[in-house]
DNA sequence: TACAATTATTTATCGCACGATTTAGGCAAT
DNA sequence: ATTGCCTAAATCGTGCGATAAATAATTGTA
């Protein structure tokens, strides 16, 4: 039983989907409240970071498919968070701009990190190394993966 | 910018996101092949360790409802791993038994692990401090999500 | 100009997840 | 025995996320 090849491994991927799991589950009625899912909340942050971003882009920094985005993208839009709108440059490439909705939006989630870091009852140095190491196995696993 | 509270919170979030994220494409071949999904294997996996339980019991374990257990547990009949059976106790309750199909499942399961582990680039030391870690968060994160 | 590569969208499909409600069975008290 | 409360699981309705594969439009290049 100790030895069981099976336990391990369930072990680290089951701690981390119940994890993510529980995480969702705290953001929820924050984000219930915001009008965003999980996912879009993630779309909509790295958007506060740098506005004007494409869906590619988007989708690199978030690992996600276009595919996915673009459904996702178009709810952001027509709950009125965003704007997509196709580069003049480069008329392949859509921008995804916020409208002033979507920049007002970061008030009402600035609350947000606080409440999380409260109920982890974990530091912000504990989580900061916990977050770094995660990240590293994210990376091994991605690389690794094709 | 470095100061802004929505950075620290992303991340710790965005961490255990993308990496379970990236755990699930890994899995997904292997899983493929086994006709099985990620919460499937999930369910799968407890029940090796220990067949007949119920329902709930599940559930408690993978920290999942009934509303979402009952349909994921008639696909894995469907598939021919398992089979819901009232029990005669307590008729309220469903035992979730392997068949001969699923036990033997089991087998072909064995090799993931390893590959897990190869594609992690951590030794199993690493992983298993890691494993806790993220465990304990999980267990905050829950506990104070109400 | 033809061909290849890139970017995003579309289509089809599927499963997970949640909330709220319902059904059925068990259990205890009066 | 009936009432009422509790528990277990199933059901219903809804929606999102995710993938794969095919398509379209644009750009860049041989």
């Amino acid at each position: 039983m100790a030895d069981d090849p099976l336990k391990l491994d369930t072990f680290i991927c089951f701690a981390l989907y119940s994890a993510n799991h529980a995480m969702n589950r705290l953001y929820k009625p924050m984000l219930d409240a915001l009008n965003l899912t999980y996912p879009q909340y993630l779309v909509m942050v790295t958007l506060w970071e740098e506005d004007g971003q494409t869906v590619g882009g988007i989708g690199e920094k978030l690992f996600l498919e276009s595919s996915t985005l673009t459904p996702l993208l178009k709810r952001l839009e027509a709950a009125g968070f965003i704007q997509r709108i196709r580069s003049k440059e480069d008329e392949r490439q859509v921008l995804i701009h916020l409208t002033s909705e979507g920049v007002a939006l970061k008030k009402k989630a600035a609350s947000i990190p606080a409440c999380i870091l409260d109920a982890s009852d974990h530091t912000v140095e504990e989580l900061t190394r916990l977050k770094a190491e995660i990240t590293t196995l994210r990376a091994a696993l991605s690389k690794n993966a094709a």
